[in-house]
DNA sequence: CGCGATTTTGAGCCATGTCAATCGGAGTGG
DNA sequence: CCACTCCGATTGACATGGCTCAAAATCGCG
């Protein structure tokens, strides 16, 4: 139930479509969150655990687009495959098929759910735009640090950051795949990270000691929506 | 109408709905498609020229998410500002609403042109994960020809390449801001595929002098679907 | 206690960025 | 038709961030 809180949805709603969720898969670290059989896309909901969504390049290097954590809804095509897109369990994961929480019965609830799986998806889309502009325009340093502070966020929203300290599971190695770096150079930015007193960072624990500090590394791409840059001014001339 | 077709829209049902996309916008190059008035999101479709989609940072640098062409589907939310995602002209812009077309009354009409939006998000979506592949595992030579790739392919089909050639209106800085590398290092890249006489581009216009070897520069992200790598296989593990 | 996975270190290299200047073509006004 | 201007493409010199390779040190766990 706490998991389904976690999809945003209300308590009483949450409470309501439990009993449907009673098919939660599980799945190991390191396995492939299962496609759907047939030609149908399937909708899924992480309960609990960390997952990610991958691709495997050919000389086995990876890529991963987003990490998925509780709450957040899984979106399997049929053409999702391993050379295309998979979802990866990176530590147990419990899942829960959203099938039946689609189709429930009363209709204030299934709308409920509806309404937010809607958001929750175009959350996740936005964050893609985010994880793009973080590959292509941001140092490695701020890289990790602006990752760092979206799974922050994110933790936090669900509840499960504590005077900015979280329970962290990723390997550098994902956190390479994920910002587009090697492993023994995310290895030497944590490093820079912890000797600068800006965050403490081991054993599946990370924790943010200054976090102001931290968000203006990234700040740069913060406008302020009341005035526009002028580097974008000038880029948006208005017809004449 | 022609535009119309783009979308994915068989000719009959194209040729049905064009009364209801009179109201085509126009934009100038350099202009931002202006977004919804109300909360609510907006939908539209590209019918001539070429777009981006792309966020401005406060230092004045640029990310482009993507670029939109001919029958490409326009989706701008109330949020989308400048200092988020806004979709800017690159070339005089053809735009229209979509809001009538899926309004449109007969169900059979509606009912196809729902299906050609949708799949056309999906596409667009797909895409996103191939740019931030491109971003994240490629190398600039690489980074710079599967981009051109991927836009030879998406013009291809809608009937803009002629014998391995099409009109390219991007500037050497729109594609330094879509893959992330710095515009001198693009120009050299691009000096480097001229030399090699891989590809032709000047003055507005590409053409691949030898696609088969230029696919094979990025084929590295290929993996055979009936047998996934041994990296993949190592990596996922089934559970013992 | 030992093994595989992860993290850490060091050395050296090269891909890519920065800065600054030049060049070329298209439009514009005189 | 010419001088001027502006934007985009091009070049060179130089700096450096991040990668690779290879080895060692730690950690987690059975």
């Amino acid at each position: 139930v706490t998991g389904l809180c976690r999809v945003g949805l209300s308590a009483q709603d949450a409470v309501r479509l439990a009993p449907l969720a009673r098919t939660a898969e599980r799945y190991v670290a390191g396995t492939e969150v299962t496609p759907p059989r047939a030609e149908t896309r399937r909708w899924a909901l992480v309960i609990s655990g960390w997952a990610c969504e991958m691709r495997i390049l050919a000389d086995g290097r990876r890529q991963i687009f987003s990490f998925l954590l509780p709450g957040d809804p899984i979106e399997i095509a049929p053409g999702d495959q391993l050379g295309r897109r998979s979802i990866v369990a990176l530590t147990r994961l419990e899942v829960i098929d959203a099938g039946p929480l689609l189709k429930e019965d009363a209709i204030s609830e299934r709308r409920a759910f509806h309404a937010a799986l809607t958001t929750a998806l175009e959350r996740q889309r936005e964050r893609l735009f985010d994880h793009l502009l973080r590959l292509g325009r941001l140092t490695a340093y701020q890289r990790v640090v602006d990752l760092l502070l979206e799974l922050r966020d994110r933790l936090d929203e669900i509840g499960l950051v504590k005077s900015e300290s979280f329970h962290f599971p990723l390997t550098q190695e994902n956190i390479a795949d994920s910002v587009g770096l090697s492993v023994v150079h995310v290895n030497r930015t944590l490093q820079q990270l912890r000797r600068e007193g800006l965050l403490d960072i081991r054993s599946g624990r990370v924790t943010l000691l200054k976090p102001a500090q931290l968000r203006a590394l990234t700040g740069c791409n913060e406008v302020t929506a009341t005035e526009p840059s002028k580097a974008a001014a000038t880029f948006l001339q208005e017809e004449t």
